[in-house]
DNA sequence: CCGTATCCATTCCGATACTG
DNA sequence: CAGTATCGGAATGGATACGG
């Protein structure tokens, strides 16, 4: 039988996954956070057969993590980009990379601790204040949201 | 032909996946970070077939996510707990927590904002300020990491 | 209770050839 | 360049029966 659906899951994550739990997707999404846009962009960056690729983009599409626009070069293509619920990802993203850093053996360095998802680069400097005043330190490690 | 292993990637988002990257890990782990340590309860829990619950326990025992202990309650059988490694992939549940709450439909509702990794619960109020001085406002989102 | 073993359907993925 | 069409092998997932 075929692979239950979680869209209807009351979990968030379960959803979430029923999106983009997939194996390709996400590095969709993050080579599209890198900049990249065209087919051939993917194709190369992933070794992904283009089969495979038109239904990944495809489904990207109709979930309304890309979206097609005509190219912005000028040549007769179109480009995929993200729209803001795909950016939303980023977060996802970066807490898979810090993991990955930590916990699974690399073949080179490399890391990111802090990232300002407002524009979409590293925070040099962060002072972060507990509820009671308290000043958060090293070592400590929070997801924090504004609200 | 078989699916490319990414366990050699130079990304680390890659390598994460190449780790947890398949349908049922993250939920797992999902479960585990909420107490759950038997077999019959991850089974009732997702509704997976036992056979399949079984490869993807072994997979996680093999990975160092899960490890397995004698059972606390004086049982015969054993438990399944979480190792550092596997508790460190909660951000990454957040993270996919926050996106599906916020961009798919659910059936219900519910929110969690920001959440202390230390204590594994929810922070209630907390003050955010950037490297210039200024003072996060709503709506900013940022993934923090003290260094 | 905690799996193992088997069977089967579906899906995934890669390779290749082809098209406008 | 950006796909579409087709093929086959492999992995996945579900159901069920069985065993310690």
């Amino acid at each position: 039988m075929r692979r239950k659906s979680l869209s209807g899951a009351a979990c968030p994550i379960a959803r979430t996954l029923d999106v983009i739990g997939d194996w390709w997707s996400l590095l969709i999404v993050r080579d599209a956070l890198r900049g990249m846009r065209r087919f051939s962009e993917f194709e190369k960056s992933l070794g992904v057969s283009k089969n495979i690729l038109t239904q990944r983009l495809r489904s990207l599409v109709k979930q309304g993590i890309l979206e097609l626009s005509p190219a912005s070069d000028g040549s007769a293509y179109r480009e995929y980009r993200l729209t803001t619920k795909g950016r939303g990802l980023f977060k996802v993203l970066v807490a898979m990379g810090q993991w990955g850093q930590e916990n699974v053996a690399s073949p080179a360095g490399g890391r990111v601790t802090m990232v300002d998802l407002e524009h979409h680069k590293p925070v040099r400097k962060l002072e972060v204040r507990a509820a009671d005043g308290r000043l958060l330190g090293p070592g400590e490690t929070m997801i924090v949201r504004i609200d």
